[in-house]
DNA sequence: GTCGACGATATTGAATACATTCTAAAGCAA
DNA sequence: TTGCTTTAGAATGTATTCAATATCGTCGAC
């Protein structure tokens, strides 16, 4: 259990360039999380991670930090120390995200429905061409869950793009990629209703066209509302994945 | 302007109790910042700062990557290395921010409209009673901004305390206090308008003894975003102070 | 005189060393 | 056996040192 750092040369650490480390390690830890393998409720220790990525604790310290203030991981305080561990996936959880998410959205939507028409016209051409990729993919069986996934973020990407301001894009930026841990534990059993939210895709495009902020703001709302039922059905269904 | 680190024995360094130094130098940076001491668009240097609060630069650093992370310091990327300003305060920023947590607390309000109506009757006579002390306030002319500001943010805070989940009060707490900043800055000309907020009030506080969830969130954004106007119009009447 | 290369210095990024505190296990006594 | 105390170790918090890079000024060549 106690391996040694020094277990002969270990791993030569290779110096990976410089400056990049604190943001690898983000990404790395991010992913053992998302993928799993960092299970929820886990916990965190510095120097395991830190052998794991071979580098020294100082970026997995601030990587620990970051991935923390994003909600990936939680922080127990015992008056001055503190042990981090991985946010729990619970169905109250996914659903305040996602409302929370269809908000911010809401928010960006509306800032697209009162650009000028041309630059909407434009825009819409863009949101349909995801969104019937994401139809066609719906009625295909065998599609692979990355690329809904990858295709439906794009989808909604596009909106904070041309919708949102600096502070905005920011929060979002940093909320948004937390459903993809929700998304990767039960997206077998989303797929099925995918067919559903290109609908409610439609309607926001058709807002959008007509230029109405409220009926834009409110089909986006609506769309990450309804994500959250669907996927509070699937996670009643299969129990709550790591929320020990 | 090259002040030496070094200069004789310069600090003692007290050693503060240990465990304490990073949140004392998030609260310390945050107050040089939401005072104005660090001006928006200043650079913001590690050491200056690690010497002024009598600290390494690693609690520092961690401060700094905290406050940028809740929006009081923005990044600058050099493709590797990345230098911090504090952040500058904009119109549109403003703007921005009040909507999201217009937005933000619209959702826990909509938790609040749902609670049994005992819970209900009991949180409206709380926030009656900020409202009302706030009213007097209001037509006090030597009132001290200081408790309007605090009344005010009571208020709020228990919208969120009764009516969000975990995350979404995590979200709210880190953003909410950023209004800070503008309230510092304009407080004397918002004081006069604060009749009309405290009427806004009046209104989410029936709507949440009439349990209806929808108007409810629209009475609190409602309330941010007319506090968005209001505060819009002071700053295009006195200039962007800090937006270089 | 202007442009560019070179170098000194300032500043951030990362690693290591040190301090402190929390945990838990072992030993001892009642 | 149970409960308290002590003590060793593990893990986090902070300081310090080392490394790399960006910046700015100066000097020289054209």
């Amino acid at each position: 259990m106690k391996r040694r750092i020094s277990q002969s040369a270990a791993s030569p650490r290779v110096k990976a360039e410089h400056g990049t480390s604190l943001l690898t390690a983000f990404r790395e830890i991010r992913e053992l999380i998302v993928h799993g393998r960092l299970s929820p409720g886990t916990w965190i220790l510095e120097a395991e991670l830190a052998e794991r990525l071979n580098m020294s604790r100082t970026p997995i310290r601030g990587a620990i930090h970051w991935l923390q203030r994003e909600g990936y991981i939680l922080e127990h305080r015992n008056a001055k120390k503190s042990r981090m561990i991985v946010a729990p996936l619970t169905k109250e959880d996914a659903n305040e995200l996602y409302i929370i998410i269809g908000r911010l959205e809401g928010i960006a939507a509306r800032g697209v429905a009162v650009l000028p028409a041309a630059e909407r016209k434009d825009i819409c051409s863009q949101l349909q061409k995801l969104n019937d990729r994401l139809e066609v993919i719906s009625k295909d069986r065998d599609a692979p869950p990355g690329e809904i996934f990858e295709n439906d973020r794009a989808f909604h990407r596009l909106i904070i793009k041309y919708g949102a301001g600096a502070r905005l894009t920011t929060l979002h930026k940093a909320i948004e990629p937390q459903t993809e841990r929700y998304w990767r534990l039960y997206a077998s059993s989303i797929i099925k209703d995918l067919y559903l939210s290109v609908a409610e895709h439609t309607e926001v495009i058709r807002a959008i066209h007509a230029g109405d902020p409220d009926r834009v703001e409110t089909g986006l709302q609506v769309n990450w509302l309804k994500g959250s039922e669907r996927l509070g059905r699937v996670i009643e269904i299969f129990g709550e994945r790591g929320s020990w």
